[in-house]
DNA sequence: AACACATTGCTATTGTAAATAGCATTTTTG
DNA sequence: CAAAAATGCTATTTACAATAGCAATGTGTT
């Protein structure tokens, strides 16, 4: 039918983004985690030590808005600010927090499996490096 | 360096499509359009007549956000409603409203290409077949 | 024809995520 | 040491999508 918008890349990235996220959310509400905080409790399991800023320039969310998002994984227990200096913070996970991203992890984990497997084999393989080359 | 989240095609994905519409959002606004609103009057060109609901279907933007889009559209010339019926409303291109988006959509049109160039050529032809395996 | 039901376009409101601007403190650098 | 940058934060604003409800019209069934 409208195929003009199919043929179009930019609109197809979009689409499909809508619709993987709008799926990946509720899975990930059913364990107390929007998707931004999931992002963020994977890479402090990955990388130990990170402040603040640190994981907002990776994740690409700007200072002001780690804010309210660090708040709410500290006041859930899932993660701890320590002093590094007098100015910085290193956020880590707390067991709570390891135990969350554990389980959470594995969600994800069948979530992006299932995600996979809607793509014919053919292209499969070349999602991720085309997706990476896009925005890295 | 952070290569567990690179490596989820959810992530590649968000990230992706975040990049994306950042850049493109910046060019139609040049062109006094915002993203949605292009994709309407895209749609709109293809194909004659359609009802709100029927554009909002397809583009999948719910009926109460279609009304402030097309009444947008409406008051800048782009487009004009008319009754079918007397509940429904086609919705068709103004003179105003073709030369607007015949200029957008070549910018549009770079865009997309620019967009796909950036995709290794190995991967490049896999990208939209993949994306629309996705969501459609 | 009469009825229940769905659709259309709309209003009004809510919720949520992201962007902006500014600030005090601390660290870095030239 | 002075200027500039970085860090964590507050407060506010904007943009966008979701929800609920409504009157009018159209559709389908018996």
């Amino acid at each position: 039918m409208t195929d003009l918008l199919a043929q179009l890349p930019g609109y197809a990235l979009r689409r499909a983004a809508n619709a993987v996220m709008g799926e990946l959310a509720p899975i990930l509400a059913g364990h107390d985690l929007k998707i931004a905080e999931a992002a963020v409790l994977l890479l402090v399991r990955e990388q130990a030590n990170l402040t603040s800023s640190q994981i907002g320039k990776t994740l690409d969310i700007q200072r002001a808005n780690m804010v309210p998002l660090l708040n709410r994984l500290e006041s859930a227990g899932l993660i701890h600010r320590e002093p590094i200096d007098k100015k910085s913070l290193a956020i880590n996970l707390t067991k709570d927090g390891e135990a969350k991203i554990c389980e959470a992890g594995a969600a994800i984990d069948t979530f992006e499996k299932n995600l996979l497997a809607r793509v014919p084999a053919e292209h499969r393989d070349h999602l991720l490096p085309a997706l990476n080359a896009i925005w890295r």
